[in-house]
DNA sequence: CAGACAGTATACCGTTCGGTATACTGTCTT
DNA sequence: AAGACAGTATACCGAACGGTATACTGTCTG
């Protein structure tokens, strides 16, 4: 019997006999290091990297502690890992776009959030609930880095913009600011209104009207 | 030597001897009661609920579990009577204002949450911090009453404003959530730019921008 | 003065935390 | 065949977790 047989056959198991644990995001075709990474998006998702343990990351994932910390090293590597693979993907959306001017450029920008929340729900609004967490909490020093590299890209789209929207003076970071915060709140909130179980869905009439609200105001 | 002496010495003492033990918010004309409210908010506000041990603000009040257990129950009653507090105070001022058209409606909103912001900042960027945690967390069960009275606010207004702004049809949901959006981010943000010591400022100036900028978007 | 009572401390509970020492298994390389 | 090596499990670590049993203190009320 081979590794990976093996590896199936005991999560198989696992997950038919202890009953409690539930495998959500997972199967079995997944080796255990994407079934680990798996597991903890969903709890992290669900409950928090806090309230979270690594014990019950194991359990979920139908493994033993020091298989994940093979792989991860510890729990914080662990997050860093998710932390990367979900904005490695959002960012290959996010630089293949933004020619054009600023409103095709700010289309782009929305147009990639939204997709790449709509395929990946549970990680984008993870990881965009980690841009609120507490300063001091070892979640927003991880994740610091990339919300900078977003925030600087949405700013830059403005500076850019400075010929047809005037001298910026500063207000480049305010408009940013209310860009995204416009964005997240409401991919946020709609997961709110959402079932739990499928993924979200921004339609392309949404885009248009989220844009042009941030363009024009609520007067349409 | 009465009760409240031997508290405040013994509280003196501590924050004098231990050394490592902060004591940020609070000062010894405070009773246990509220050093413990004060201590809870400042490392909560800093490190997130799930992240502080009911020890670490014990010490940082200068007192020992039991009496925090009994006049909170718990580590989940301390937070319940945190939001309580905050929420209370953000309300008073919330719903004295409002009166008006949209403008002067959505103005009055903002500003009631920037003034309340810039007297309780801590309190303010935990409370709308909480607003985006896990959905299966505590914090978020506790928060989700006091969030939907303040969205369901921001709705009344725009439902509202059918007159002046033509038949909503669902979009008062969307506005609804912008506005906060822009706000909440806004604020959130700005605690990243200030001194950690200070409180925030959003000057009158920065008010009329923002609403502004919800008002009639980026084309000033 | 006697009892009730809120407030507080000492010391402790069982559980879970993140993390690890050790040893075994199968596969792959030489 | 021999050794290296990734992967995995059993069993364990000390520390911290949230919470409590008990007893003492001072104050207030009869």
């Amino acid at each position: 019997m081979s590794r990976s047989e093996r590896a199936e056959t005991r999560a198989a198991h696992h997950a038919g006999g202890v009953s409690l644990t539930i495998i959500i995001e997972s199967n079995n075709n997944m080796g255990n290091r994407e079934r680990i990474l798996a597991c903890a998006l969903d709890l992290f998702y669900s409950k928090g990297y806090d309230a979270v343990g690594i014990q019950e990351i194991c359990q979920a994932a139908g493994i033993t502690k020091p298989t994940l910390y093979h792989y991860f090293g510890s729990k914080y590597g662990l997050l860093e890992m998710i932390l990367k693979n979900g904005f490695d993907e959002l960012f290959q959306t996010l630089e293949d776009r933004g020619g054009g001017d600023v409103e095709a450029a700010l289309y782009d920008f929305l147009s990639a959030l939204t997709d790449y929340a709509g395929a990946n729900y549970k990680a984008y609004l993870f990881l965009m609930s980690l841009y609120y967490s507490p300063r001091e909490n070892e979640t927003y020093r991880a994740v610091q880095p990339y919300i900078a590299r977003i925030h600087g890209r949405a700013v830059q789209i403005f500076e850019r913009a400075s010929g047809k929207l005037g001298n910026m003076n500063g207000r480049q970071e305010q408009f940013a600011m209310g860009f995204l915060g416009l964005i997240n709140h409401y991919l946020l909130m709609l997961g709110d209104r959402q079932p739990p179980g499928g993924g979200i869905c921004v339609p392309e009439e949404t885009k248009r009207s989220l844009l042009h609200q941030f363009l024009h105001g609520i007067y349409s």
